[in-house]
DNA sequence: TATTGTTATACTCTATAACTATA
DNA sequence: TATAGTTATAGAGTATAACAATA
């Protein structure tokens, strides 16, 4: 007994003026995309930050917590947990930093590794599945719009501004 | 005296593979641009819950708040918190539905749709900032691209499926 | 005295469930 | 009995602040 039709697909007049914007558009769209890839994550048992920290812990081993919290814009408070996980799960290790006995040096375990295969293959699933509207070459296009506003915003390469605020489904 | 560098912008190698993929410029960028809008309706004493409940409401004047949370995507117990806050403020008006007596109906004040004017306005800044980078023709393209990810992957149009879940700054 | 990692606490936000008044 | 709106409660998640060990 619809009242108003909202719930169903009727022309709406003014609702969108504004909803077909590149800027709105960008908002629905990433929030989607953010959401469909932190679902796959949980098929691994890990949400997005996690993600986040094996891949820097990868590139760059030995790494501190201070250090891996800066590069990522993740509070201390917060990485112990995180690092408590994947240490709990045996996918990170947390050994003596050779001449400062605060601090802890971070390495991926084996296991780590594979974990992060794992994450790749997720990843290029996710973009297939979003992407799958779109040709190879749109979505190149695609990306390098994306690039251009991210750096003009002052954009860090691969740090998600909300890799706090993400939750599955 | 970084132990390693991921402060400033060194060249780093395998940190960012995934990092220029659509999938994941998507969910960079578009979290950028949710939290860069909630900071500027923050300027109008205004949550971005707030700006889609004003849109849909001037969209369908007499709502229920059934079908406006159905519209949206918002719990009941949400939305009469949200709508308190309007009504308080004087930007929407709960009256008697004509026919049933549990439900509001919803209409705008001349305050509310000031604010609906403020809120375009804002939008508009909003959007030529975040597309800096790009020319007009870019931004046609990006919005076209966008929506047809958006269609296939089966987004309602104005619907932000993390109205929930945004905070400014 | 400053810094690394840790722990404890408080705060915000959302969802779930109970409740009322109508239908 | 079911539904609209409301209220109350609990849960998740984050940030803030205090703390111990080391520099």
């Amino acid at each position: 007994m619809s009242k108003a039709g909202l719930t169903t697909s009727e022309g709406s007049p003014a609702v969108m003026r504004g909803a077909s914007s590149p800027a709105f558009l960008l908002a629905q769209v990433g929030a989607h995309a953010a959401a469909k890839f932190a679902e796959r994550l949980k098929g691994i048992g890990l949400v997005p930050a996690h993600a986040g920290i094996l891949r820097v812990i990868d590139a760059s081993e030995g790494l501190s917590q201070q250090a891996l919290g800066a590069g990522l814009n993740v509070l201390p408070s917060r990485l112990v947990v995180l690092i408590d996980d994947l240490e709990h799960r045996g996918l990170v290790e947390r050994r003596d930093h050779p001449g400062d006995r605060r601090s802890h040096a971070l390495f991926l375990t084996t296991k780590g590794r594979d974990a992060l295969k794992a994450i790749g293959r997720a990843a290029r699933e996710h973009q297939a599945a979003l992407c799958a509207a779109l040709t190879d070459d749109e979505r190149t296009q695609l990306a390098q719009l994306l690039r251009r506003i991210a750096d003009q915003q002052g954009l860090r390469p691969g740090v998600h501004p909300g890799f706090s605020r993400l939750r599955p489904s």
